[in-house]
DNA sequence: CACCACGCTGCAAGCGTTTGCAGTCCGACT
DNA sequence: AGTCGGACTGCAAACGCTTGCAGCGTGGTG
């Protein structure tokens, strides 16, 4: 037999069926006689039988499946996150289910949909937009959701996320220690609770430290991207003059500042220091290697996936949004203003 | 109603269930007539009726999701390939799992099990070594498989990889037309085929292109990592003179190459040309950008995948190892030797 | 006119588990 | 000695769907 049942178990054991479930679930054990239960056990064992998860599932309501939304895997922020949910998952016996949407809401719904069709009992979120109409439904419908990365407003599920605004403060301090005064923000969508943090937290920090601001001195991209990243700096170049340094909203960004620094023979860091956010991999090898906020995105993902799963547990330690520190991790894209 | 059932959609358009379900099921639906069918459509519609998988999957013993056993979703080779399985998926409603084996046989044999638990209806692998017990359990069972990236002896599983050969041969050629003589090779682990197929080639291509070649032209690292890259190229270059030019096993490996480069002060291309292979991400960021052999990595994906659905379905063209063609990506790593 | 074939629909079993309920047995208590 | 309670275990239904088989009515054929 290829995959033993419960009641191949059970025969071979000598046992009705139900006695072998509740022998082979940890939590109902106590219910069957102690001897009993070893000889199911071992039986079990013996056969090499596994427990069939649809079987359960239909009859529990559960899938001990999770779905998990990305924009999109390759982008290299995710991965690490994907992992944290992953490993985290593992150890409860939960799996995740993840989708694509490539930014697209349309696709988004539908990939959604796909995911409650085969049941997931819980969502992460990691492509909120600040006004999230499916969200929104989703929240109705009370599927338990957490999101991670960035946030919708008016949504109540958790949200863990990097400290934004620490980050973008550490970043700042950074700059001005070195001795700029005219620091500039490439900003990434207004759309995300993200881009729009940062940029808020820019604001805050360059006002408190008394360097110079103003509207000229920040652009926000249309998208997290590298292309975006360097229309948003050709653009901000074009508007103001004597911008020693730039904070990207993120790596993608920063690396689209690389872009404009290269096409306009602007010296990096000598005549622009960058700094980045997130600390995606291989930054360090860069021309030059690129400074930036390192955020821990592996724990992102296994704190949200910890806290789905006390959610689905009736667990309700109610965590709201988990703030993780950042760091900063000063590499040789930042110097001071006009060379050393 | 949270979730409408099949009896729910059925007992709304006044006819049995087993109506319902055929006139639901695309291809059962010539069974029932038109009118009745069109209505049973329109009051699922309505009802917002989702068919429940796992009753599904439990009557037919399909579940409609495969296994993605990949080493570390992290190792940026990964996410594209992810990305074309999953697409690939799509299209067809079937879902990837995708496990993290990090390389330890004893972990993937449990997730493995666990994929099977979960009653997948076939396998990718991108874990395949050369020798490889549990694929070879794994065929007995006769669960459908494909491998992607690497593949291991003695399985009969189709496999859809990179034409390492070709890729390197490009390689080589390249620096032989830059004038490099004395090319050596630092290549990817021996248990893994892509390390022995592309060492293979290099081999084959410097003698027939008749440039230096012999043992102490040739290192294998332990592992496809930065680290273990860096450590071969140290190995080699204390081994023998005169070393103008490398091709590296991968792209990771030829970052620890850089890596030697600049604890040895050795300057990159003008001292030693570096060539990677697999194009992952950002290669052109670095410094120098790398030139490198280009995979197509998202159709290793996609083919992969669909070779495993037609296996599923019967369809067996038995299409065997599809190998992908691969390009030559020339950036700034590569030049003249001894500088222009 | 009887019969058959065919198109359609309903019946019911069953996929592998879980679980409320009911039964059995036995030791202990009154 | 009779009864009660407790510890186990078995019974059977149910989860939502698919599918072989049988039933029904209609139209066509011999």
């Amino acid at each position: 037999m290829p995959n033993p049942t419960l009641r191949d178990v059970a025969d071979a054991a000598g046992v009705h069926p139900a006695t072998a479930s509740r022998a082979l679930n940890a939590n109902t054990r106590a219910l069957v006689n102690a001897e009993t239960a070893r000889r199911v056990l071992r039986v079990a064992e013996q056969l090499g039988y596994r427990p069939n998860p649809i079987a359960r599932g239909l009859k529990t309501a559960k899938s001990a499946t999770i779905g998990l939304v990305i924009p999109d895997l390759t982008n290299p922020l995710f991965p690490p996150i994907v992992r944290g949910v992953e490993d985290a998952l593992e150890e409860a016996g939960y799996t995740a289910l993840i989708v694509n949407t490539d930014g697209d809401p349309e696709r988004e719904r539908t990939l959604v949909e796909s995911l409650r069709s085969r049941q997931v009992e819980g969502l992460v979120i990691a492509t909120a937009l600040v006004h999230h109409p499916l969200l929104e439904e989703l929240q109705r419908s009370d599927i338990p959701m957490v999101m991670v990365n960035r946030r919708a407003e008016g949504i109540e599920a958790p949200y863990v996320g990097p400290d934004d605004a620490a980050g973008i403060e550490l970043a700042v301090r950074h700059l001005a220690q070195l001795g700029h005064r005219r620091i500039a923000h490439v900003a990434g969508p207004a759309t995300t609770s993200t881009g729009v943090a940062r940029a808020r937290a820019f604001g805050g920090a360059v006002r408190e430290l008394g360097l110079d601001h103003g509207p000229e001195l920040m652009v926000t991209c249309t998208q997290w991207t590298e292309g975006a990243g360097a229309a948003g700096l050709r653009q901000l170049l074009d508007g103001t003059e004597g911008v020693t340094a730039v904070v990207a909203g993120n790596d993608l960004i920063a690396l689209g500042c690389y872009d404009v620094c290269a096409e306009r023979r602007i010296d990096c860091p000598d005549e622009l220091s960058i700094v980045g956010f997130n600390d995606m991999p291989f930054l360090d090898k860069l021309r030059p290697p690129l400074t930036t906020v390192s955020v821990p995105n592996t724990q992102i993902g296994t704190d949200a996936a910890r806290l789905l799963l006390e959610a689905l547990h009736g667990t309700d330690r109610s965590a709201r949004s988990v703030l993780l520190p950042t760091s900063l991790v000063e590499r040789g894209s930042t110097a001071p203003p006009g060379g050393r």
